[in-house]
DNA sequence: TTGTAAGCGTTATCAC
DNA sequence: GTGATAACGCTTACAA
């Protein structure tokens, strides 16, 4: 092993495994490929590329088979702990593909996640993992035209022909309303994101369906919608509520916002939840970390990461196949936060 | 601009942009990399790679220029907000610098980082940010001999030989104790991760430290050390702790450990911070979420991941360069989980 | 099975 | 300044 300056092997290449295995480096590329090779032939290779410490170089690799033994990952917001959950469901199985998981936060901007869709010409990862936050006809157009596979988590056209892993968030927001409704509350307030966004939409219809499921009326004084899907706007747009109105339980379309609502409830004297219930979504480890702990509708995020995952590598071994639509069921679980007020009869 | 049969564009080549343009590929190269040409040249390539939407590819541009523009940050467990905070701030400088981040979670398995450095000879990062949780003999010889720079955020011994970034956490847990002791606080616990990790040693320390500094008594009973640095155990640590001892604080060796122990504290039929006061340690975005809010010591998790940035580009640029030891101050930041017991006089 | 040789798409080194 | 041309290190037809 030939030695820099500074103490670093240089990296040897096929070449010399193949000068010193004296076969040919085609011999040798094959032997380390496992690619039949006679047995003899075979040890002297492998013999050969452990004394040296061979290690293939990547981009030489990639640029011959076009395979860059990476994926890419797009979420919104690192500091948003369902995505982080993704992201851990997402390099645990693309570690066993043995590829490498490169990182994108676009900031939920919309020019960001298209930047991201264009730059795949530069082929340095075999397919992406895009979470949009809402989606233009631009972004249908750029993902048709995409040089490598996407698969979407979230709702999309069909016509963007790319395969989808969706939660059922409508039914899930459905799911924390009856459930505040059976356990005595009867002004059920709705923390809402964004409407615009994609899950902020969903999620509001969702709020509805379950107030008519219930037959309770639709009041809109209890309705807000933060500006964004963070702690901070969960806080302001609860306090906005409490100017106004008098809930005795909230449904917040995400966890950060639910912790936001509980610091806003709290700070204006409310007891959780014997005053106000509180239900979040999308079951973070955040409803662990919360006092009470919070009740919060699974969406079911590393499942959705490990399906898109899967579909990922199946159109990368396939570009034929035609786009698949996957869902994922919304399931509540039900915590501290959203105790039983009264009993019903 | 060629269309493949599922309406893909087919990535158009150096040589296609060089065609167009009437130079050679030489000339067009230089152009697209900003190296002197005539006006005249410039235009007509620019003018041809707009057309054609030209994207360098990026195997090819690092096989040869031996830069890949990616950089890789391999640390514990995806799931602990400081790691989060890091990636965020490492993931904005990067971009600034045009690279992309190639994502490692070690699980804070020792094995599974010695491979991380080996993998560096693949050549597919320019170079790795790395956050051991505990460091080996090999893992000093192995980040000499690093085929590519590595800063190591923590301790680590200098004959290693790379750059790095440390926290105060030994002044950082003394704080801690001096304020709870200031606080009127007399029965302060402590509860560690796993002492043989270089956080639980540095922090262990710091703690001792803050005892011998306002005078107060060592003992044993108070202390305890979780299996690691999660909430789980940091909320069986504390119950060990509650089961032989009856401390009125307790400083905990990070926030998730502290997240835990108000768990503990709680089931134990303890107010916060009437009964007992709690410190965490790191102050991550955690300390909002918490009920009551957590005071913590910031040890500065996203300025360390900067520093780390820039040491990284830096030696990138500069390979010979001396290696550098940046330290970070410790700060208290005083919330709710540790409010005044009784005015001091 | 094995060796020969042709690229993959760039950048860098030359002469001109 | 520009144009041939030689790498970069590897995989993969194609022949042998």
């Amino acid at each position: 092993m030939t030695e820099t300056a500074d103490g670093a092997a240089a990296a040897p290449t096929l070449a010399e495994v193949a000068r010193l295995a004296k076969v040919s480096v085609a011999s040798a590329s094959r032997a380390l490929n496992g690619i039949k090779t006679q047995p003899e032939t075979l040890n002297q290779v492998l013999e050969a590329a452990e004394r040296v410490g061979y290690v293939p170089n990547a981009s030489a690799r990639s640029l011959r088979s076009k395979r860059t033994g990476q994926i890419a990952f797009a979420m919104p917001d690192i500091g948003n702990p369902v995505y982080t959950s993704m992201m851990h469901a997402i390099q645990e199985l693309a570690r066993e593909r043995e590829s490498r998981l490169v990182l994108h936060s676009t900031g939920a901007d919309a020019a960001e996640e298209l930047a991201i869709l264009r730059d795949l010409r530069r082929r340095f990862v075999d397919g992406l993992i895009l979470v949009p936050i809402n989606v233009t006809p631009q972004h249908v157009e750029e993902l048709a035209r995409a040089y490598a596979p996407v698969v979407v988590i979230g709702h999309i056209p069909a016509t963007a022909g790319v395969d989808t892993v969706e939660a059922d968030s409508r039914r899930g927001a459905g799911l924390g309303v009856k459930h505040l409704h059976a356990h005595g509350r009867r002004h059920i307030g709705f923390v809402n994101g964004p409407v615009k966004t994609t899950p902020g939409h969903a999620r509001r219809l969702g709020y509805f369906d379950g107030l008519r499921a219930v037959n309770l009326k639709r009041d809109d004084r209890l309705v807000e919608a933060a500006e964004d899907f963070t702690l901070e706007a969960g806080r302001t747009a609860t306090l906005r509520i409490l100017a106004r109105a008098h809930p005795d339980a909230l449904l917040c379309a995400n966890d950060l916002l639910a912790v936001g609502a509980m610091a806003a409830l709290r700070s204006a004297g409310n007891e959780i939840p014997r005053d106000v219930a509180v239900v979040g979504m999308d079951n973070s480890d955040l409803t662990h970390i919360t006092w009470p702990t919070l009740t919060s509708v699974d969406l079911g995020s590393a499942e959705r990461a490990r399906r898109a995952v899967e579909l990922l590598f199946a159109r990368i071994d396939d570009p034929e196949r035609s786009p698949q639509r996957v869902h994922v069921a919304a399931e509540l679980v039900v915590r501290a936060s959203s105790a039983q007020r009264k009993v019903m009869t």
